[in-house]
DNA sequence: GTGCGGCTGGAAAACGTTTACTCCTGCGTG
DNA sequence: CACGCAGGAGTAAACGTTTTCCAGCCGCAC
């Protein structure tokens, strides 16, 4: 049933030399109608390319691994989807191993991947932080994206959250506010470090910081809650709140809510991420989007270039993640409720088509 | 710099064909001696197999196709999870591709597998709803996993919304409610239909069932919202709510609180689906869990029987999802607001070694 | 007329496995 | 003692490609 290479030569009457480098598109000279006595047979044969033949002698796949920390948390499929439609546009594919953020399991998944061949490696989330940690990667072309634990390695690609912090908070200072409360992420993350950076940095430059009104969650809904129920019960309290992430921003607006407020008409919140819910929990939630797609992208193509040989390494990639404005700024006033309709539900645009 | 398995026989001072007979756990008998021998040399040589060449020889790739409908989709990335679980424990890999409900898309996506010699093809949400729609299907094992569009073809697993549908009602008419309301779906689905079909017979078997109480939306947020203020502009107006998903129950809610009402104090909903912000919202949404990830797992366990040659084609299997009582439904009084943690926040459980 | 270079095309090796077949050795049995 | 059989190991083919090397041919220039 499957038709190979030597069944088309057979057919167009010239060796399987020949029909290779007809079929498989090479730039050794073949005479026009020799050329086309090939194409006929191979269509008329329904010939397909066995892929697998052609990477043992090519040493070369096509495919990549990617080693994510679990496909079910909720940045991973927009990552995993910026770099699927990059690759794709190369033919490359990949193959996803859950590692879990376990160290064990990421060794055990390079070696595995090591055993098919893959072409090159993308750790989305990884427990590993660069390149040196595990000798196996010496050999493979590799790059990394991090979107907590991010540090400024080679070969990684990391959002630009100091960036995106001072976004918010000068949306915020734009529309009035003087006080703007800040809900930090728990220590020992870099998102922490950073967007309070951010924010820290743009209220200075305006010479409104006051450190009374940073507070601390885990970035859990509750934990938003109780920090605005402290930031209320201040003194002087806040007219604006910055929350590290939708979550705590989400669970800021029922703290002023059961205190009797209103969002954003007696306090604005703004989150960070833009998840799938920040657009249709009301009020819909001002947010900086986190660039997951953008950092896929960044990232297949850091990775495709490592394997063209262009170069040894990559300098560290940041990327940018723009505001979104919703209502729970206030910057558009606070008229009727707008629902968004859900994002990525059925049916939905067309894909680009597949290449190869 | 890879090692071969001529240079494990080299180092071993036996033949590759009693290398590999080790090394592959061949049935073939081999001395102990020798065994130890070249178990030995391949150790020290830091031998792996080449997966590529192996296939190549075997003509079986130990990958599968998974064409989704789109990665980003809500259910997606669970369905895919089970899949690549329970494929795993079997040495299997799967390439995923995103065919966006494009029958031109889906088409290509089969040839490009067929190509890199996939053992089987699962497909998530595709828009070919039986075997016998594409002819090169008829070789290769596969299985389809259909959520919304499911038709009771062969070789398919679907979610079980009849049951789940009088699950909900039950639930909410053994809370005492005797006028309950239904949000339907939009005309056109098949999940519409069934769930339509399990609210109406548990409200049927009660002698509690009446047509005016059934709403339509179109599984956004809006509609839900809007159904609700109709449903509570009804001279007889409904003390409970089964909204046809989560979405349109959360905003039902909204449409509740807006007319001044309490959920579920003084209108008791429901939901369907179990969405990522079902849990963190507040209310915390009542729902019937979306069995996505057993779907997953069932769909790989029919497609490796598939495979194994068990079996011509496997019976349809439905699959049941459960109930995840939370604040909505007032079965747990109208207390304290509770929040759940994220769903897969990092860090997260260890997952199950890799095989193979 | 000889030599050379450019265009074509074929033969065959190679990629790293698995496995069918063959061969040897030793032992048990008739 | 001859024969068969089983255990153990090696040879080589095969999987479907790509690519190196080589050869033939033609035309052109010297």
């Amino acid at each position: 049933m499957p038709v190979s290479l030597t069944d088309v030569a057979k057919a167009a009457e010239v060796s399987i030399a020949t029909a290779s480098r007809v079929l498989a598109g090479s730039d050794h000279p073949v005479a026009e109608e020799t050329r086309l006595r090939v194409l006929k047979a191979a269509e008329e044969l329904g010939y397909q390319p066995n892929l697998v033949a052609r990477s043992l002698r090519t040493d070369q796949t096509l495919t990549i691994g990617l080693i994510v920390e679990n496909i079910l948390s909720p940045f991973i499929p927009p990552i995993v989807r910026g770099i699927q439609d990059r690759l794709e546009s190369n033919g490359y594919f990949s193959i996803i191993i859950n590692a879990g953020w376990d160290p064990e399991v990421e060794a055990e998944a390079i070696q595995t991947l090591s055993k098919r061949q893959i072409d090159g490696i993308i750790f989305v989330e990884s427990c590993i932080r660069s390149s040196d940690e595990v000798s196996e990667l010496a050999d493979k072309p590799h790059v990394f994206v991090h979107r907590l634990f991010n540090s400024l390695s080679l070969n990684s690609v990391v959002p630009d959250e100091h960036y995106g912090a001072r976004l918010a908070t000068k949306h915020l200072a734009q529309l009035g506010h003087q006080r703007i409360a800040f809900i930090n992420g728990p220590e020992g993350w870099n998102a922490t470090i950073n967007r309070m950076a951010g924010y820290q940095e743009e209220l200075a430059v305006r010479g409104i910081f006051d450190p009374v009104l940073v507070e601390r969650g885990d970035w859990e809904v509750q934990s938003g809650y109780l920090a605005a129920k402290r930031l209320i019960a201040l003194k002087d309290p806040p007219t604006a709140i910055f929350a590290g992430n939708d979550l705590m921003a989400l669970g800021a607006i029922y703290g002023i809510q059961e205190a009797g407020l209103r969002v954003p008409g007696d306090i604005a919140v703004v989150g960070y991420d833009d998840r799938e819910f920040s657009g249709f929990v009301r009020p819909a939630i001002t947010t900086i989007r986190m660039p997951c797609e953008e950092m896929g992208r960044a990232s297949a193509e850091a990775l495709l270039r490592l394997i063209a040989g262009e170069t040894e390494a990559i300098e560290p990639i940041l990327v940018q993640g723009e505001l979104v404005v919703r209502q729970s700024c206030g910057a558009r006033g606070e008229g009727e409720w707008e629902f968004e309709p859900e994002r990525g539900s059925l049916p939905r645009r067309r894909t680009r088509r597949l290449c190869q």
